[in-house]
RNA sequence: GCGCCUGUAGCUCAGUCGGACAGAGCAACGGCCUUCUAAGCCGUGGGUCGCGGGUUCGAAUCCUGCCGGGCGCGCCA
């Protein structure tokens, strides 16, 4: 489809020139013509509204100089009418050549066919969940998770060096209270609660105490004649690896993999901060007062400066994402994509202000955020709170829902809305299932090849492609659907928009369920079921191309 | 108070760098299985695009003022 609009850009554009000569008009400052998919049927396949915009310039009406412009387009063989409609949009009618274009370049391209260049092959890194190993994920880092992983496959689809990375909070406060909050439930467990009292901001979750009762199992009650002070390192750090273990496990298991772990302490074992802040300083963002370092965001669209490092010498919060940022562009990243909760929203233009002031563009970093999930069962909300402890986790969703659906459902909104994820409706095997819709059509596919082959029908080859045969309304609709997807997936990867390419999937499948009830395949007369074959068989290459990229499973039976 | 997201059919949502009579799924109703998977298909009904102004040949889309929902505004992370 690219190519067509780019051919039809180039008649239309001459047809303009011509005209703008006749008229003497100056052509040189003709914007560019746009392109879009008419919504209706009937329409066409493209049209442009070109000559509604440049009306005043030709000094006509809408209508009158779409007619004059048709009457001077090129013939191309990809065009087959040309229609004229008021109030003036020109929309163009795609020749069988072109669908034949389509099915040939999906049969020779395979699993590719839909992958572009856009990134040109540049450096970028997608770094999502990045929770912090206090506890494990919940349905919100899920949601952060299937959006993350999906971008990420969609931008090394569509040309980009992609790299996956996690940042472990596992410096800071947090982890000290961690350290207290598991420190507590160890001699609790060993019957001595007195001796560690709780700590009043703790983590509360039953997990703390499977943590405690894994230290006793391993390390017996050697730490109760230890001072607290003493073994707290011990606790805070076997608390973090065990959670940690658990988000990967648990990550993994929802198919999401990670090039990168980064953690937050290795800025500091490193002592990357020093320098970074040194970097702002030189830049002269960076200011000393009242012995605490200052970041001059007042300088970009903060209402207030903000602290880096604080007066007794520990390093905020957001001097350690400073020094992060900059470590990843030292990195040779030419983009960054973070992908935070919602709640954050306040903090990207001020991590924005970061980055220009080590240097960088404000957008050679890109902050997308995720709304909030609403969990319901039944229609019915299920209450979650972090502070006591009850939230459901993704690894519950998972055990109920399982990956296929549960991934399909965070995508398939997009992300800065609200999310309606209703466990039952997920559950569900039944036609209220948009992922059930979209695998069957697969299903579907794989059984008539299937079929065929028993049958011994030989299955056509890509040099076989006859459109003629396929001349019916569903198979050229389905054609149509086919040549969209490598724009398609252009624009997700431009948007940074999964649902995107859920919305496509749903759209192909429907179109191919259709295809399905109205055509006859095998048994059909030689020329019409080749034809139809080669269609199928496309369908199931884009399909299948798809639902990989949602990292949703295409199963071949159902 | 200031800021970000959001308000579209009974429900869940697409469409939002201006374009054609505002689209889909679910729910409701009516049809389609002796033939490749009916977890499917075909059809019918259903809308003051939160409300009011403005810009425009043209507004769900842009501007502005209200109203409702969510979230954020620390030398917390």
């Amino acid at each position: 489809m690219a190519d067509v609009i780019k051919s039809l850009r180039g008649i239309v554009e001459n047809a303009l020139r011509k005209l703008a000569d006749e008229k003497g008009i100056l052509s040189s400052d003709l914007p560019e013509i746009a392109f879009e998919k008419p919504k209706r049927e009937g329409q066409g396949d493209v049209s442009t509204n070109c000559a509604m915009k440049l009306c005043k310039k030709f000094g006509e009406k809408p209508l009158d100089l779409a007619g004059l412009i048709v009457d001077r387009l090129e013939k191309n063989e990809f065009v087959a009418k040309v229609e004229v409609a008021a109030p003036g949009f020109i929309n163009f009618f795609l020749s069988l050549k072109w669908m034949e274009n389509v099915l040939s370049e999906i049969l020779r391209e395979g699993k590719m066919y839909g992958s572009s260049s856009l990134g040109e092959g540049r450096k970028v890194q997608v770094e999502f969940v990045s929770a912090n190993p206090t506890g494990p994920l919940h349905v919100g880092h899920g949601r952060g998770a299937a959006v993350g992983d999906i971008i990420a496959s969609i931008l090394s689809f569509t040309g980009w060096r992609v790299e996956r990375e996690y940042y472990i909070n596992d410096a800071g406060l947090q982890m000290d209270i961690l350290g207290r909050s598991t420190q507590s439930r160890y001699f609790e467990v060993l019957c001595f609660p007195e001796k560690a009292p709780f700590p009043e901001d703790g983590y509360k979750g039953e997990y703390i105490y499977d943590i405690a009762r894994a230290v006793r199992e391993l390390e017996g009650d050697r730490f109760l004649p230890m001072p607290l002070e003493e073994s707290h390192s011990f606790f805070k750090k076997f608390a973090a690896d065990a959670i940690l273990e658990t988000i990967k496990k648990d990550l993994a298991d929802f198919g999401v993999k990670f090039d990168v772990w980064f953690s937050e302490k290795s800025l500091y074992e490193r002592d990357l901060v020093p320098s970074a802040m040194q970097t702002l300083k030189e830049h002269g963002f960076a200011f000393e007062n009242e012995g605490a370092l200052w970041f001059k965001s007042t300088d970009f669209t903060d209402e207030k400066d903000r602290v880096l490092i604080r007066s007794n010498g520990v390093p905020t919060y957001f001097a350690s994402d400073i020094t992060y940022h900059k470590e990843k562009f030292d990195r040779g990243f030419e983009k960054i994509i973070d992908i935070w909760g919602a709640d954050h929203h306040g903090y990207v233009p001020r991590m924005k202000a970061g980055v220009e002031a080590l240097g960088r563009n404000a957008e050679d970093l890109q902050v997308l955020l995720i709304q909030f999930v609403n969990l319901l069962r039944d229609g019915q909300q299920i209450a979650m709170s972090t502070r006591s402890g009850q939230f459901v986790t993704l690894r519950d969703v998972l055990d109920e829902v399982g990956v296929d659906a549960t991934r399909f459902f965070f995508v398939m909104r997009r992300s800065d809305s609200h999310l309606d994820f209703d466990l039952e409706l997920a559950k569900q095997a039944s036609n209220d299932n948009p992922v059930y819709y979209a695998q069957y059509a697969n299903a579907r596919i794989c059984s008539v090849l299937r079929e065929a082959d028993a049958r011994g029908v030989p299955l056509p080859g890509a040099a076989e492609v006859n459109i003629e045969a396929l001349s019916g309304d569903e198979e050229k609709r389905l054609l149509a659907r086919l040549g969209a997807f490598p724009e398609e997936m252009e624009k997700a990867s431009r948007e940074l928009a999964p649902h995107i390419l859920v919305t496509y999937v749903l759209d192909l499948a429907g179109d191919f369920h259709s295809f399905y009830n109205a055509c006859r395949i095998l048994g059909e007369e030689e020329r019409v079921m080749k034809g139809r074959l080669l269609l199928v068989q496309a369908a199931g290459t884009v399909l299948s191309t798809a639902l990989e990229l949602l990292g949703v499973s295409a199963p071949e039976r159902m």
